[in-house]
RNA sequence: GUGGGUGUAGCUCAAGGGCAGAGCGCCGGACUGUGGCUCCGGAUGUUGGGGGUUCGAAUCCCCUCACCCACCCCA
């Protein structure tokens, strides 16, 4: 026999599960278009051109290939595969409709993305993410915008300790270029940067030296950049890092230009909820080959990774287009906002709700029909009603409505039947009570109904 | 892709060459009109899979697969 088991890196979202994801999906789905972004689907297959050398070596290789079908399959070769993010098929629609979409499109994306990675706490191979990008503007407002809407999602869901940090591509080469890294090189001393929150200091020089780098340009770049990435979520500090960064490139044009650029973006943000989620970190690099500005990553204290990242990205469309459209986005990553969610124990207590507030009681085989109509006369009134489908014995559907969750039996019996009422119990507190058949939706819902004396 | 660890009942885990077990859960009954509490009874299974050593393997060896942890990378 097979097993049963999902593939590898896939999951079975059972009922409590979905509840979950719905919840959260539907919270930041809010705030997103509160901030005026549009709603936008894209297929879960591309053209496999549409992906390749999109996300860089690595991206390359955990791209999702589909074989080529019929008489070709055997050839090994693939045409198809699955989107890797949603960054890229929004830089293909943009090119494909650039006659129809608005100057400015904002557009949010909540849909499951694939990658051939190995899965492991908070990674899987089939994952969300919750994507918003504007196309057609250089301006700083954008990035504030989603810088703002990022931590808004993320207040709304009950995070008070996120931070969002902040860097620049141009700052990042600048300093590279000052300190006497060889261009071909600021991908490693990028990388071994990047791990300076997990392995320290003295971890990342070590790591410079198995580089190929001068000990002496890693204690440089460890020294302007390094410093800055320790500081904390202060606005004086944020200011204080971006000096030091900048007396240090002083003549680099790029780097100068975005360090304005990061300015301009945290003076803009003051004003909105990211206001104090903001930190200036000089040694962010992020990994996807595609972004040219400003970038951006969503942390908390208790998870490795990130909740969620992002950048501006103005060359991206143009690859598709042949003529530069410039594009900023955010991402934020349900798949790890659930797991700390879950382990933080932040899903508020009214979506553990189950499916039906009423069981209604099968008496017997020839009772069924009554039992149904009395359900539809129950729903009509609002109440969720599910019909205990066997005419089991009695303490089975007692127990099945108490193992599922079910607050409210009816039961429908010949007594009851005879004198025209039904019996109503209360599996929380254990009373029953028998009430004209008539009056039953109200009763059921006044029990449904929380008792507010006393705590209003 | 690299290194380490773990795989036994639905779940959590014992047994470390000699009849595969416990708790929880599940099913049935005590209770033929009522869940939870109690008591009684029952079924749990190719010990992840394959091969080898042995009179005999859950146990030792080899291979393989799955999962976990650390790297790499990422949301």
């Amino acid at each position: 026999m097979a097993s049963t088991a999902p593939a590898r890196g896939m999951r079975d979202f059972l009922p409590a599960d979905v509840r979950r994801r719905t919840y959260v999906i539907g919270v930041i789905r809010g705030v997103y278009e509160r901030y005026g972004f549009e709603p936008l689907e894209t297929p879960a297959v591309e053209n496999i051109e549409t992906l390749l050398g999109k996300y860089g070596d690595e991206g390359n290789q955990l791209i999702f290939k589909i074989l080529k079908r019929g008489e070709h399959e055997a050839s090994g070769q693939a045409d198809l595969a699955l989107r890797y993010d949603l960054t890229v098929p929004l830089s293909r629609v943009v090119a494909e409709h650039r006659g129809t979409l608005p100057k400015y499109f904002k557009r949010y994306q909540i849909q499951p993305v694939w990658r051939a990675d190995r899965p492991a706490r908070g990674r899987f191979r089939e994952f969300y993410q919750c994507d918003v990008d504007a196309t057609g503007s250089t301006s700083p407002v954008v990035e504030a915008e989603l810088c703002a809407a990022a931590c808004e999602a993320m207040q709304a869901l009950g995070f008070s300790d996120a931070v969002l940090r902040l860097n620049h591509r141009a700052v990042l080469t600048g300093v590279l270029d000052v300190a006497g890294v060889p261009a071909d090189k600021h991908g490693d001393a990028l990388v071994a940067l990047d791990k300076l929150d997990k392995i320290g200091l003295d971890g990342v020089k070590a790591e410079y030296e198995t580089r190929g780098l001068r000990p002496e340009v890693a204690d440089t770049v460890l020294g302007i950049l390094g410093a800055a990435a320790l500081s904390g979520v202060v606005a004086a500090d944020n200011a204080a890092a971006l000096d030091r960064v900048e007396a240090f490139v002083a003549g680099h044009a790029e780097a100068v230009a975005g360090i304005a650029t990061m300015r301009t973006v945290l003076a803009l943000a003051a004003r909105t909820p990211a206001a104090h989620q903001l930190r200036v970190d000089l040694s962010l690099a992020r990994g996807l080959s595609y972004y040219t500005g400003c970038i951006m990553e969503m942390t908390v204290p208790d998870l490795a990774g990130s909740l969620g990242g992002g950048g501006r990205y103005d060359g991206l469309v143009g690859m598709f287009l042949g003529q530069a459209v410039p594009a900023a986005g955010f991402s934020l990553g349900l798949e790890r906002i659930l797991v700390v969610m879950g382990e933080r124990a932040m899903f508020p207590a009214h979506i553990a709700a189950t499916a039906a507030d009423v069981l209604i009681a099968q008496w017997n085989a020839d009772t069924a029909g009554d039992a149904l109509a009395l359900a539809h006369t129950l729903r009509a009134g609002g109440l969720r009603v599910e019909v205990y489908p066997d005419a089991d014995k009695l303490g089975k559907q007692f127990k099945y409505a108490a193992a599922t969750g079910v607050p409210l039996v009816v039961v429908e019996g010949d007594d009851e039947r005879a004198a025209g009422e039904l019996t109503v119990k209360d599996l929380r507190t254990g009373e029953q009570q028998r009430v004209p058949r008539a009056q039953a939706g109200a009763y059921l819902k006044d029990l449904l109904t929380p008792v507010a004396s006393g705590s209003l």
